[in-house]
DNA sequence: CTTAACGCCTGAAGGC
DNA sequence: TGCCTTCAGGCGTTAA
């Protein structure tokens, strides 16, 4: 479900909330989304545990204990985080786990399809996942010499460079039709002949789009919500997603078009991306 | 090495 | 009403 400024907007929300919090158990209705412990393992892997922080890494949730603990979680397409101190307000479906704090209140973790992960990772374990990771769009690696060299030699679509984690870390989807829409560029560019103009004009374009969509809350689509169970708002800005059969904002000649690549649906306006 | 298809799940929506 | 297909902010595994 979430991509970057989801992911981005829930971590806020998680830091606003729980920050300095000591875990005291946690309930786990479905072992198989513990990659690498048990129930029992992750119970006393947390037990006691005050929360130092939460960063982003990608797409990825990193919850830090003071003690220099951590777990990596990923929600993948349907899970969010639910802070709740009021036990009577909950009657959520699909709660596959619940964080209880010392001081009673609760973090909810909501899964409907049930493909997140949760991995554990003692003090001074280096997660493997963020060495695979790519460039973090929001930093200084996002240049277009540093694109230029991710993407030589790639033949693949512009549009499935871009949802390649190892390539560049948190762009899903959504992000990938609006960014490419943005600078008028062909999903179908293969990576590699994408020249070193429409690259300075993609780092641009991911910066801009990822950023106005955390300022925006994110995307809520159909289920998202932040930790605060609001909506976002970026889907009001949306220019192509979901807009087949519309008129393109841009060209207002062409409608928006959908097609699949690698199994995911891309809108596109064919007059208007070359 | 890169690339593409499949599978993991649940539920909503649309066609007939 | 019901049945069937398709679709969904993702990615790890496998095979070519």
């Amino acid at each position: 479900m979430p991509e970057l400024p989801e992911v981005e907007t829930i971590v806020k929300g998680l830091n606003k909330k729980i920050k300095g919090k000591r875990f005291a158990h946690v309930e786990v209705e479905l072992e198989r989304q513990l990659s690498n412990s048990t129930t029992e393992h992750f119970n006393s892997f947390i037990k006691g545990e005050k929360l130092d922080r939460v960063d982003r890494v990608g797409k990825y949730l990193q919850f830090i204990f003071e003690s220099g603990k951590c777990f990596l979680t990923h929600l993948r397409m349907t899970g969010k985080f639910i802070f709740s101190d009021n036990i009577e307000s909950e009657e959520e479906r699909h709660i596959r786990m619940v964080f209880t704090f010392t001081d009673d209140s609760r973090l909810l973790y909501q899964d409907m399809r049930t493909f997140g992960t949760f991995k554990l990772y003692e003090s001074g374990e280096k997660p493997e996942e963020m060495s695979r990771m790519g460039i973090e769009p929001l930093s200084e690696q996002l240049t277009p010499q540093n694109l230029k060299e991710r993407f030589k030699g790639r033949k693949t679509p512009i549009k499935n460079a871009l949802l390649d984690q190892s390539l560049i870390a948190g762009i899903g989807n959504i992000y990938a039709c609006e960014i490419l829409f943005d600078i008028n560029l062909s999903p179908f560019t293969p990576a590699c002949e994408v020249d070193e103009g429409k690259l300075a004009e993609l780092t641009v374009s991911i910066r801009k789009i990822l950023e106005l969509a955390i300022e925006n809350n994110g995307t809520s689509i159909s289920d998202y919500r932040t930790v605060e169970d609001k909506t976002g708002n970026f889907q009001n800005m949306l220019k192509v997603y979901q807009k087949s059969g519309t008129l393109c904002v841009k060209c207002n000649k062409e409608q928006i078009l959908r097609t699949k690549q690698a199994q995911r649906s891309t809108f596109y306006c064919p007059h208007c991306q070359k």
